[in-house]
DNA sequence: GTGGTAACTTACCGGAAAGTCAGTTCGACG
DNA sequence: CGTCGAACTGACTTTCCGGTAAGTTACCAC
């Protein structure tokens, strides 16, 4: 390819690039993700994601932004309403399954282990990820004190624990993308009910463990 | 350090490999280990780690075998108990957090999604972390029925979701090693019956949605 | 003692990927 | 038509890490 402008204005390439690091950082991870494979993914060559993010942690904050931007506005959504407890709950992944309809697997950007803890990262982080989390837990939180749990030690367990469910049902979501973000509610809906309806939901006798 | 033997025989060299290892690959996932890493952490040189387990991916393997094999055996002795739906659950996790409680990272590098997929380890995974899956299906399977849903697709969501319960309570155990293994179950039992408790467990009106 | 073997290390190779340089091409505007 | 800046690239350096070669030390059997 001979070098030279193709024509193409700044913020449209840097959409483009965006698009291609979300679905390779999505897929496999900020760590296994070259940025030269963004750049091939995005129909250019590496100097110029350089050229346009910096650096490769600040290309990955500039999708973490953007990703987590619409899925906050969302989630803060149902937490100005006046659902509570479980309803709370199915409404939020609603809302994230509506969201995260069009790719899925930017959810999984969000919660990436291998990404950098410092630098811009850190600073996207905070703005957004950090929003989630604080949502989850005032969410978590009203749930358990409505069934008498008050201990703030359980309540931070448990705000992990939800968090890492929604996790699991994006993963699931994302290999059988056949299934429409309402599937998805229902089936949630369906998976909730079956737990809190278990027959054996009394704890067992201390004397079994 | 000057070259030579000290002395120690190769059986016991493997075992402090190992450990290092483990807690190695535990801590940051198998990408963001270096085999030289492992070495200073063991005291010895990156060559007699390769001398020993010829590869990478071979000492994760190696690692791996050594960290299911007692988890294995704990889940399956609950399996073949009498308890079933959460209760089984409930036991099921007192299992494993008795067995993780010497050394709970070990969790991690079995569901670690940076490990390779093949070679070795996929072998060990075969022998291992398949038959925890299967495990964690059967009884997930088990307690959908209990409440009345059979849908398979049902039964493959629920399962990744209870193995990412697991996950997440303990990485917060990994967060409170203060906890006790007994602090962990009951903790778990709490947050179980909470959220089997809750008022608002009924479906909210589709309208909702 | 002395030779053999098991336990070790220093110093290196090669590839992959982050990040940089020195440019080349093209459209816009005078 | 000239020229200036924005868009764009091939080729490079650097760093890190998996893996290896070749040699050193100490124990042990005879």
């Amino acid at each position: 390819m001979r070098a030279g402008t193709k024509g193409v204005p700044r913020a449209d390439r840097e959409t483009q690039i965006l698009d291609a690091a979300d679905r390779l950082f999505g897929a496999g991870g900020y760590a296994s993700t070259s940025v030269d494979a963004v750049a091939r993914e995005a129909g250019i060559s590496k100097p110029l994601v350089y050229q346009y993010f910096g650096a490769k942690d600040g290309l990955f904050a500039a999708c973490l932004s953007r990703a987590t931007h619409t899925l906050v506005d969302a989630i803060e959504d149902v937490a100005r309403g006046e659902s509570v407890g479980l309803e709370r709950g199915v409404l939020t992944l609603a809302a994230i399954f509506a969201t995260l309809e069009p790719h899925p697997y930017t959810w999984r950007l969000i919660f990436d282990g291998s990404a950098p803890a410092d630098g811009p990262t850190r600073r996207a982080r905070q703005e957004y990820q950090d929003r989630i989390v604080d949502l989850a837990r005032d969410g978590v939180g009203e749930m358990l004190t409505l069934a008498g749990v008050s201990d703030p030690l359980d309540r931070d367990a448990m705000t992990v624990v939800w968090l890492r469910v929604v996790d699991a049902l994006v993963d699931w979501w994302l290999e059988h993308p056949e299934q429409s973000a309402d599937d998805m509610v229902r089936r949630s809906v369906r998976l909730i009910t079956a737990v809190a309806a278990s027959p054996a939901s009394a704890p067992p006798p201390p004397s079994a463990i």
